[in-house]
DNA sequence: TCTGGGGTCCTTTTCCTT
DNA sequence: TCTGAAGGAAAAGGACCC
């Protein structure tokens, strides 16, 4: 298989080049006061370096991306924007606008489809594509088919676009990242030894912090040195799936296909609120929240057309611990006063003597709408014992 | 002053059945 | 009825990614 690996720039704003600007928030009151703050200077076409500066901001939330000039500040992806301001108070803030992202991402995605249909979603920005019959795709190595779709995605959305060509998916991911912004890089098999061994092992996708942190403790920092090691090794001390697939991904090795569609396996609603709460003192406020956060799911699921028969919940403590506890029932549901009464039955496993600063929704086990069995008629007890 | 939200996948633990 | 082994499913936790 020939892999592709497109990326394209998503939150580059070509009139920010060269300025420390980050975007981030969430989507509680102080960031929709953001986002409205940006609104209006936009339309009153107040310059770029009056907007909110990272040092106003006041709430919890962590940064989605910053331009280069504020990452020479030290402030990067997932920091959080208390700690970000601390290092770059005069960045500039800009609001996430994920409707304006998806518009984008669904551009960006039909574009590559007309031209090579064979193409796996990512996330909003990244996909990967299977170029083996695409027309042309071959010649120089697939620099003339990434250049073409460079430019198509160029001229539709103004968006620039990182390429990576390889013989499979890790490979292709990896190449993507050598010439960013807008590169092309394309990676042979006889590439490996002088291209893909000299990094770093969190530049394998899947290789995280702790992994990674496993893996120094080893002596092992490199992608080379990762492959020197033997597979038996590997797997006695990593366990046996993990150290198979470290030792083949350090050989540039990937069997995985390029999937065009898959299903939905979970849904989740959840958020952080403003402060931490209390789920007896403050019970009335996290039982509308609770109550919101599974009207959405519930939304989420009919919109998508899918129902679920695995109901879960998610804690997060002030201490940052978080728990889970999840209930599969008799019966799929998509409706937001079933999955509330399963969802509170969680609930009452779940240690609550520690403050709140997070709670989260699940529904698993999805099927289609479609060929999930129609429920029994089951009316819904009345909540009793709920806890809030 | 910390640390979003929406996912997938894997491992380990627990529980149930045979 | 107790005890233990074995295997599977469900639950819980956590790593990782965008």
């Amino acid at each position: 298989m020939d892999a592709f690996y497109a990326s394209v720039e998503l939150l580059r704003y070509p009139q920010l080049k060269g300025l420390p600007v980050v975007i981030g928030g969430g989507r509680r009151p102080a960031d929709h006061a953001l986002a409205a703050q940006h609104a209006e200077r936009a339309a009153h076409h107040i310059p770029v370096a009056d907007f909110p500066r990272l040092a106003d901001y006041q709430g919890r939330g962590v940064i989605t991306t910053a331009t280069y000039a504020a990452r020479a500040f030290g402030v990067g992806s997932a920091m959080g924007l208390m700690k970000a301001a601390k290092l770059c108070p005069q960045a500039i803030l800009l609001p996430v606008d994920f409707a304006r992202y998806r518009h984008y991402s669904s551009r960006f995605k039909r574009i590559i489809t007309e031209i090579a249909p064979v193409m796996e979603n990512r996330g909003v920005d990244e996909v990967y594509i299977d170029f083996t019959h695409v027309p042309g795709g071959q010649r120089q190595g697939g620099r003339v088919l990434a250049r073409l779709i460079q430019k198509a995605i160029y001229d539709d959305t103004g968006l620039t676009c990182s390429v990576g060509v390889a013989p499979n998916k890790l490979l292709a991911k990896m190449a993507s990242e050598f010439h960013k912004p807008n590169g092309i890089a394309i990676v042979h098999e006889s590439d490996l030894h002088t291209h893909i061994w000299p990094l770093a092992c969190r530049k394998i996708n899947g290789i995280g912090p702790k992994a990674d942190e496993k893996l120094q403790k080893h002596g092992i920092h490199t992608i080379g040195q990762l492959a020197a090691r033997d597979l038996q090794w590997l797997m006695d001390t990593f366990g046996p799936r993990t150290g198979a697939w470290l030792h083949a991904a350090a050989h540039g090795l990937d069997e995985r296909p390029v999937q065009t569609e898959s299903e939905p396996v979970s849904m989740s609603r959840e958020t952080t609120f403003e402060r931490d709460l209390h789920a007896v003192r403050d019970k009335g406020e996290l039982g509308a929240i609770f109550t919101r956060l599974c009207e959405q799911l519930a939304d989420d699921l009919q919109r998508k057309g899918y129902v679920g028969k695995t109901v879960g919940i998610k804690l997060r403590f002030s201490d940052f611990q978080s728990v889970t506890r999840d209930i599969t029932v008799d019966h799929f549901t998509a409706d937001a006063q079933d999955i509330r009464r399963i969802a509170g039955q969680c609930l009452k496993r779940a240690p609550l003597d520690k403050k709140l600063r997070l709670l989260g929704v699940r529904v698993a086990t999805l099927a289609p709408l479609a060929d999930a069995p129609t429920p029994p008629d089951r009316p819904s007890p009345p909540a009793s014992g709920q806890l809030f």
